[in-house]
DNA sequence: CACAATTCAATTGCGCACAACTGAATCGGT
DNA sequence: ACCGATTCAGTTGTGCGCAATTGAATTGTG
């Protein structure tokens, strides 16, 4: 072991500092909007998660399972019960598809595109309660996507 | 500025897109550090919400549930847990304050202190996986910082 | 002092995240 | 045509996150 007792290195303990400061307040903030959205989501039924899934599907209309876990950046082992979930609620179709049987296909059902309507009055009030003017949100984006994908390509 | 315009199909559609790009950003930035402290973390024996809990014992040596899960803001529910695997892994001890015996403290065992060693190399790496000036690691903390204020107060 | 309200940690239940694995379908090389 | 490797979705097991509840200790009020 190589320690000396009180003498740490500045250098490190600021680091240290920094990296606890950078992880936490990034953790804290990915749930303080969890948090919004739940509420926001409530009366929709869905899950912030779901909520995501959802905005893939809207846009797209219907796409395999391993595309949506790409956009999405999550596995089937998230995915598979969350659609299980949705199309119990009725909010999408899964079938197999008949040229690659391996592939699921996910759908929206009409219940899940009228549930767009719905939807539409969500962003307004998560950005709201954010309460960061436009600009600070997009440098905020880009900032993140940013590092999402330093770490992803580090990760790899 | 307000926009509540009284034809906004166009404004809700943009804001829902924009929404969906900064909590899907959020997220995915989260578990991308997630999946780069785990294989960091992973020679310690910690996973990174274990890691956040250690780095305020850390700080702090001695402390209640109750001011633990204000700094890290979790509830008893996560922490009562993730306590009891600290303790399993004979990193932290936990017992009741004699003054309040609803109380419970928190203190890091000499094992525990002793994983901060091993800890204090982390953090460069995350760092450097970030792949972002400090700078701007500085600003995204700023920006990350204000926006889960402004959540928390919206919420409550 | 009595007793209702409050403050704690812990527990339960549900859903997400991810590693590791299973099994079926497909692809590729020979 | 065969067979090994790969690509899919799904399952299992562990841990986090949070709402709701429980039960014990403490505090406040009449």
């Amino acid at each position: 072991m190589t320690w000396h007792g009180e003498d740490t290195p500045r250098k490190d303990a600021d680091l240290l500092l920094l990296d606890q400061q950078i992880c936490f307040s990034l953790n804290a903030a990915s749930r303080a909007f969890g948090g919004v959205y739940r509420t926001a989501l409530k009366d929709l039924g869905l899950t912030y998660p779901q909520y995501l899934v959802m905005l893939v599907l809207w846009e797209d209309g219907t796409l395999p399972v391993k595309q949506l876990g790409e956009r999405l950046r999550l596995d089937s082992g998230t995915l598979s019960p969350l659609l299980k979930r949705l199309e119990a609620a009725g909010l999408v179709t899964r079938e197999r598809s008949p040229e690659d049987e391996r592939s699921v296909i996910v759908a929206t059902t009409p219940a899940g595109r009228e549930l767009r309507e719905g939807a539409l009055a969500v962003p307004r009030r998560i950005l709201a309660a954010a309460g960061l003017p436009l600009d600070d949100l997009r440098a905020l984006r880009e900032l993140l996507t940013r590092v999402t994908a330093n770490l992803d390509a580090a990760g790899a």
